[in-house]
DNA sequence: AGCAAATATCACCGCTCGGTGACATGCGCA
DNA sequence: TGCGCATGTCACCGAGCGGTGATATTTGCT
């Protein structure tokens, strides 16, 4: 029981506690300090270790991002709960995906900036997010929508293409210069305004006039 | 006449001409490698100069920025013919104004990649670029819609913020993973798909029903 | 012509970065 | 017990970065 002890936790020689450190690093460094701060460097100040360990374990920062972008796999499916009443209608269904993802979005600073980086640089390994991203989106419309099927008429890929397209990009921007064309995206107030607009036009796009 | 007159151009002492033989530099290194690239040396190189130009004539990189910045202001009036027949309602108005904004950033790497870097950091910097950006396109909605009115009971501008992200989002995740949510954004039909969606949308969110 | 200011170039500083090889230390097994 | 391997640490490299002072060269005015 000397005084070392409890300085530093217990910092055993254990590879997979330090491996999720690292893992644990390179994940809140990039939720806060962006992909611009991603370095081998900064990951390895951060977890407290060596940044040797990062080339060993993971072969360097393509390895850890990839490992990062493999839990992205079902950040959806984890953090957004089943609509609360099963959708009688594709629309209705879609309303409310639209609202949960928005919120999902809004709430996970680290998926905000890995959207952020793929609009930023094509690196192949960005691209590799980019599709781990989008699988889990995917993924998840297809567990909620059941059995509901768009209207034959419509291209619904495309139109939902252009919800989400919306969304990420108002909450990307509410983060950053919190502004987008003249319209506030601070307070709480102001995204109100966005889902009241988002839900009508989701409604509009798939109702069935025209 | 000696062998080296022709060699590096004329490269006269001229400070107007290394100035902006500088911006050029910037603005042609910021549109072809983005905003990660963007530095001190990186601009000198380009320009043929010496980076210590950079800093007695625009004061650093920030004032560089600032300078390219500045013709950003009338990058949509400059760009983008007017409306070819005057449009009848404020939605046919949006309808074109969409489809035109989308072809002129589709068509400008320099304010796409401007654009993504609003999303990346929040620095005081690029928030003047972003309030720039957003005052240009205020001011060319303004010109353009002359005393057309939106529908009175409508949040016409939080409607148009939208399809204004939407538009963006979709062209700069086209320009770098060249996908977006499953769909393709690669080819022009790829993009003619998307035009008929925003046209569907725009049409139905200032529609008189509801 | 001659001089001062404007213009352009060069050399250098300190720092951080990604990356690597050599070395120390503790664990587990024979 | 002692050996071998896994784990962790350290020192170092070359390169590029932003930034600055001193210096060379041309222009333009008197």
């Amino acid at each position: 029981m000397t005084a070392k002890d409890n300085s530093k936790d217990v910092r055993a020689r254990n590879r997979g506690q330090t491996e999720t450190a690292i893992l644990d690093a390179a994940r809140a460094l990039l939720g806060e300090e962006g992909f611009q701060a991603l370095g081998v460097n900064a990951v390895a100040r951060r977890a407290g270790c060596d940044k040797q360990l990062i080339y060993r374990y993971f072969g360097g920062l393509d390895g850890l991002v990839e490992a990062i972008g493999g839990d992205l796999a079902s950040w959806l499916q984890d953090g957004v709960p089943p609509p609360p009443a099963r959708p009688a209608t594709y629309a209705e269904l879609m309303e409310w995906m639209a609202l949960a993802f928005m919120d999902a979005l809004r709430t996970n600073p680290l998926v905000q900036k890995i959207a952020a980086w793929e609009l930023s640089e094509p690196s192949p390994l960005v691209i590799k997010l980019a599709e781990a991203r989008a699988g889990s989106l995917a993924r998840w419309i297809g567990t909620i929508r059941g059995d509901l099927v768009p209207p034959a008429h419509l291209d619904a890929p495309a139109i939902n293409a252009v919800i989400i397209a919306a969304i990420q990009h108002l909450v990307l921007a509410g983060a950053t210069t919190g502004m987008f064309a003249g319209v506030a995206l601070r307070e709480e107030a102001d995204w109100d305004r966005v889902r009241k607009v988002i839900v009508r036009m989701v409604r509009s796009a798939y109702a069935e006039g025209v």
